[in-house]
DNA sequence: CGTGACATCACGGATTTCCGCTATTTTCAT
DNA sequence: ATGAAAATAGCGGAAATCCGTGATGTCACG
């Protein structure tokens, strides 16, 4: 008699000891193996080349790449794999981006070890699987229709201004400082603005770090 | 013979499925011993009120009350404790604010297994351990005397503030929500400024998201 | 060659934030 | 109970933002 086969669990984090925690949980599981780990989104995409795995736990806000991007091009390379987002992040527009890209699950990091394992199963099983937050979240229809699907991508300049806006430059000062009109200024402001859908510098900046714009690497 | 003694240690996150994997790691080591574990600094002071132990593991980001307030008060009731910051933040200003408050360790969340378990023993035998890039930070000199060691939380009322200009709303707005004075919000909105050390509502929505303030819980 | 996205600039005005200074009342911990 | 911190409030003015409306030139792409 053969056993039966282990579910092949592969965990992307870019926190040494959420990896080594997470092991640790997964190896008292009888009928899961851990089978690798990577730090960033370029390492998991690697690393899934070289080895087979049924699920990918995956950590969304990481640096260089982000965890959407890395599961569009998992689930690219590999489309039978199963991408469970594992992260803090409880935004809406996050969890719709997500699923659309194809996860299968999406779990906060306040769930405790049943309900990862439970997750794990039902996602190998060809389910999807979501914390009951994010169900809650997932039922209320989409109030904005803008948010992270139509992702209005920020151009070159934008991301600049942001940039520098954020680190509390006035326009005159950024005016200043690229040299150009303020007029200019305010207008890529305002552009700004408008794509992200928001009403004033306190919205943009918070859609800025909660999507993760910007993020300058190490 | 009666086996020594082992190492009682205590997990503060907010995650829980990061304290499931760090207790399933700890209980490898045969001289450590989880002794418990708590969601809030609020829930960790009544804990260790109620339980002895000899380290606590302390994530500081945490919603209501921060790892560093936590971090002081637990030292105020229980002296001896071994404190060891467990956290992705590395801003200097925070490490060093955390070991004036006396916290005998600071450790990244990129560290593994190993060193967890070596920073744990030598704090326990009295010493202080600090990650590799924690320990080059505190070589340079402190260049600006600011920030977060005079971190002086918010208030209640000032969270809640914060809450709605992130949230979009302008004084008068937010005047109106809460059936107080425009003036009041305006001094609320520059105490926030004040404490936090900056200069707009784009430094105050960035170093609050930074710092991972007025999280609201489940 | 048109179309659209991008970057640039202008101007006036409405609204809001930012600042200094002061001051009263409430709440809370020692 | 006494002091500290917090919450409340006012006022005037400087500075910055937000907004409507419009315009010009570039450059890539089909």
């Amino acid at each position: 008699m053969t056993p039966p086969p282990r579910i092949r669990v592969v965990i992307v984090d870019d926190h040494q000891i959420v990896i080594d925690g997470i092991r640790s949980l997964l190896e008292q599981a009888a009928q899961l193996e851990f089978c690798g780990s990577a730090n960033s989104g370029a390492a998991a995409l690697q690393f899934l080349a070289d080895h087979h795995a049924d699920i990918v736990l995956l950590d969304l806000n990481m640096p260089e790449m982000s965890g959407l991007e890395t599961c569009k091009r998992l689930l690219q390379q590999h489309p039978g794999l199963g991408v469970i987002a594992l992260t803090m992040l409880d935004e809406p527009a996050m969890i719709r981006a997500m699923i659309e890209a194809g996860a299968a699950g999406y779990l906060l990091k306040n769930v405790g070890y049943e309900e990862l394992v439970t997750a794990i199963e039902r996602v190998f099983a060809g389910k999807s699987h979501y914390s009951k937050r994010v169900g809650d979240i997932l039922l209320q229809p989409a109030d904005n229709p803008d948010t992270a699907r139509n992702a209005p991508s920020l151009s070159r300049r934008e991301l600049q201004i942001l940039d520098l806006i954020m680190q509390e430059m006035t326009n005159i000062e950024i005016a200043e400082h690229l040299f150009i009109s303020v007029n200019t200024v305010d207008s890529h402001r305002r552009n700004i603005m408008s794509k992200l859908g928001v009403k004033n510098t306190a919205g943009m900046v918070r859609v800025a770090m909660e999507r993760g714009l910007l993020e300058r690497p190490d």
